[in-house]
DNA sequence: ACCTGAACACCGTTCAAGT
DNA sequence: ACCTGAACACCGTTCAAGT
């Protein structure tokens, strides 16, 4: 797998995730990524193993695209500052970002920033047994908000407000008809990334007290 | 598009879903959802645009089987029987689930989940105005915990637990030295999604006394 | 109203070979 | 060490036709 003299892996990834920005994630095919380097479909297979072992890839290119915070910073302005940093990613590779919530990410980029997390949480006083979860709960949060926001599914999605309202208005929605008046434009999603981002952050305010 | 006389709709939604649990969603072509039913591929086209189309039929048809809690319990139970019962989709159809997160669903199945969320949220006694946001965030943190569970996200991936401690006890990642012992056997998946929902309720009640 | 057949422009991947 | 060519078994989708 040439895992070792790899000196085109980043160049590869760098083609497939400039690809999936430009024309969607369907576009990244083995034959339209080589295509865009001026190789053979069958060179890539020198750098990776399958298909799948590109896009675990691109995953971690994205990963390693976060900034970590400088150290100076209180552990709360850490941790929102690394959250909006992986909003970031999303907004700059949003066909290629739901990659990071349907795969395992075991590469390097993925642990430095667990181990940043780690680090915050324990600044924090977050008891050590509680870390791990609270890790992973704020990262399903991220990544479940962005992919989200990324692929429509805050949206009013096909359906335009008007026949929305028709599909509730019919009277055994009263749920809906009660809320009616916040529906139709959901805020910007930049006020509702951070409202929820303040309420995930008082959970860890409260593994600290406990 | 026959979309009045499609009797055989659900039927193929049907053949998808069982498609995709059986052999994963990379199986599910139109051809070989076609070939399951004694089908040409063409003869899908007149029940659904495109595969796209399609695929949004089966996350419909997914939500469909979610059961609705029944009236006579409070509102934080009926709430968390929600989360558990979205919960059983991803166990039963763990291919297709994090199509969910990926696609709007704009299905009358979503709305009719979404509508007892806000009748819930409202009988707790969450404003009004507060409602959409914290429908949205109860379903991000659902969706994207279960998403996470059945992709392999929470585990370990394709690292062992000893290749996995040889890459950070190089010295340099001291928050994961320091929650070594609460990593190696994530607990079970049912007891982090309890906590989580327990967290995600307390938010609730948060804008509730709000 | 519902379905089929043939065709087009694609896929990922294996194997053997080239320099 | 790195790359190519030809081939295989697939894709989604269009168009025209069949009953």
């Amino acid at each position: 797998m040439r895992k070792l003299k790899d000196s085109r892996r980043p160049e590869i990834l760098g083609a497939a995730l400039a690809l999936a920005d430009e024309r969607g994630l369907a576009a990244v095919s083995m034959r339209a990524v080589a295509q865009r380097l001026g190789l053979t479909p069958m060179a890539l297979y020198g750098y990776f193993r399958n298909k799948e072992e590109l896009l675990d890839g691109v995953l971690g290119q994205m990963l390693s695209e976060v900034e970590l915070p400088a150290d100076g910073i209180g552990w709360r302005e850490a941790l929102e500052r690394l959250a909006y940093g992986v909003r970031e990613i999303g907004a700059s590779h949003p066909a290629a970002f739901p990659l990071l919530l349907a795969r395992p990410a075991v590469s390097p980029a993925a642990l430095r920033l667990v181990e940043a997390v780690y680090r915050l949480l324990l600044a924090a006083g977050v008891p050590p047994q509680e870390v791990p979860r609270l890790e992973r709960m704020l990262g399903t949060f991220v990544l479940g908000h962005v992919t989200s926001e990324v692929s429509g599914r805050f949206g009013a999605g096909t359906l335009d407000p008007a026949e929305r309202r028709a599909q509730f208005e019919t009277g055994d929605l009263p749920g809906h008809e009660a809320v009616a008046g916040y529906l139709d434009h959901y805020p910007d999603a930049g006020a509702e990334f951070r409202a929820n981002l303040d309420d995930v952050m008082t959970l860890v305010e409260r593994a600290v007290a406990r």
